[in-house]
Parts: C-alpha cells; sequence; structure tokens
DNA sequence: ATAATAGTTAACCAGATGGCAAACTGTTTG
DNA sequence: CAAACAGTTTGCCATCTGGTTAACTATTAT
C-alpha cells in the first residue's frame, strides 16, 4: 500500500526534516546528512525509506546524488487525512442537524 | 514526538481502516475487530498503538470498551502536511516569478 | 599517480512490531 | 450459581528498524 510506505516514512522526525529541506530545492545527499548526528550509513537507509516510499526521488551525477521532494506522495497522504476530516465534518453537521430538528419538534410538543 | 506516533499509527491499513469507521461514530472493541483476519490480541495492540498516539481515545463501562477518534491528533497531522505543501506552493511561485522577469529582461535586452 | 571526496556495501546489534495460542479477569445473562 | 461474553495478559516467534564500524567503489582534484 502506498499510503503504508508514505506515512511510515513520515513517522521519523529526520526524514520528516529532509522533506521539509527538499521542499526548498534539491539537494545532494551529504548536505541533507550535515544536520544530523549519524553516520552516512544510517543517513543512507533513511534515505532509502523515503525514496522507496516515493516521497523523494533521487539522481546520481558524477559522484554526487542529488535528492529532490515528489510532492504528489506528499499530496496523496494529505488526501487521506482530508478525507477523514470531510467525513467528520459531515457526521457533526448531521449531528447539529438531527438535535436542531429534534429541539424543534421538542419546542412544538411543548407549545 | 507527537507527529511520530500519529504518522506511525496511521502507516497501517488495519489502523487506518479503524479511524475511518471511527469517524462514523465511536464503536466497541469487538465490532471494530470483527472486519480483520487476526486474534482479537493482535488487534488489541494496534488500538494501543492508536491510542497511545492520540488519533483515538477508549473508555471502558462495565464490560465493553468505547472507542473513538480524536479529530485534534488527525489535524495536527494534516497540518504538518499542508504546510509543507504551502512551502511548496511559494517556492514554485518565486521559481515561475523568477523565470518570468528574466525573460522580461532578456526581452528587453533582445530589444 | 595520489589523495581526497561522495557515496555504498556488508556484517552486526538492541529493541520495536505484528502476529499467534493459551490462560485469565471481570461483567452480564440464563 | 453457571455459562457466555468482552476484553486482557502472557509468552512465544519471525521480521523490521535504526543505529554502529569497517571496508570498498567510483569520481574529482592536486
Amino acid at each position: 500500500m502506498p499510503l503504508d510506505d508514505a506515512f511510515h516514512a513520515l513517522s521519523d522526525p529526520t526524514r520528516r526534516a529532509v522533506v521539509n529541506r527538499l521542499i526548498a530545492g534539491p539537494a545532494p545527499v551529504k548536505e541533507l546528512a550535515e544536520p544530523f548526528d549519524m553516520g552516512l550509513p544510517a543517513f543512507l537507509k533513511h534515505l532509502r525509506v523515503l525514496e522507496s516510499s516515493g516521497l523523494i526521488a533521487t539522481e546520481k551525477s558524477g559522484r554526487v546524488r542529488i535528492c529532490r521532494v515528489r510532492i504528489e506522495a506528499l499530496e496523496q497522504a494529505e488526501s487521506w487525512l482530508s478525507e477523514q476530516r470531510r467525513l467528520w465534518q459531515a457526521r457533526t453537521d448531521r449531528l447539529v442537524d438531527y438535535v436542531e430538528t429534534r429541539m424543534t419538534r421538542d419546542d412544538e410538543n411543548d407549545g
């Protein structure tokens, strides 16, 4: 499931920070790794998780690998969440409507 | 990090299905577990992941435990994603602006 | 050609995850 | 009280995660 992979990739602060950095524009591995207190092998694992989730794409030219964000994957994850919120809102609206209707009926019964 | 927990909880299809079901309204554990091909102990683990992530809340009354969704946690996750998309859009706009400005200057140089 | 750079692979490790079956607790229901 | 029901705990297991160090490859730079 692509959503599984996207949400899993986003569940790690290092990986979210990488996505956030790449939003500002493409960057090579070394520059991306710099802010983090871990070795390159560990960091590469994070990059692979991001890449196999579709959240980023990478391309090697010469000895550097350039990484960039793939916004569509982010949008898919966002879509799932906003759909849930939409459903929630719809239900809330129905509840409000129900309560108001019932109150009106009660008023009629009272009057 | 709360976002870690929320995204992690959402990275499993069983747990997303539970959230989606609870959006329609609260339900007891047994009813929630029914659609899934796994034992109750395994299902309970999923529920605990959801609860400790803040995505759902549960309350036991008598021998049944009622679960409900906590929409705020979903909204937090959604916020992170929409903020990223906003930043992406802002960068894209700046790029478009830059290119258009440059093209205008080139036109002036050509003319 | 040597050396520095950028990234990669391999082997290993502790701890978390996602499943199982079996035994158990507490709460209705008959 | 006995039985059914809803959930819980325990112990077990295979696999995945996120990190390490050490050794290695391929590409610039001197």
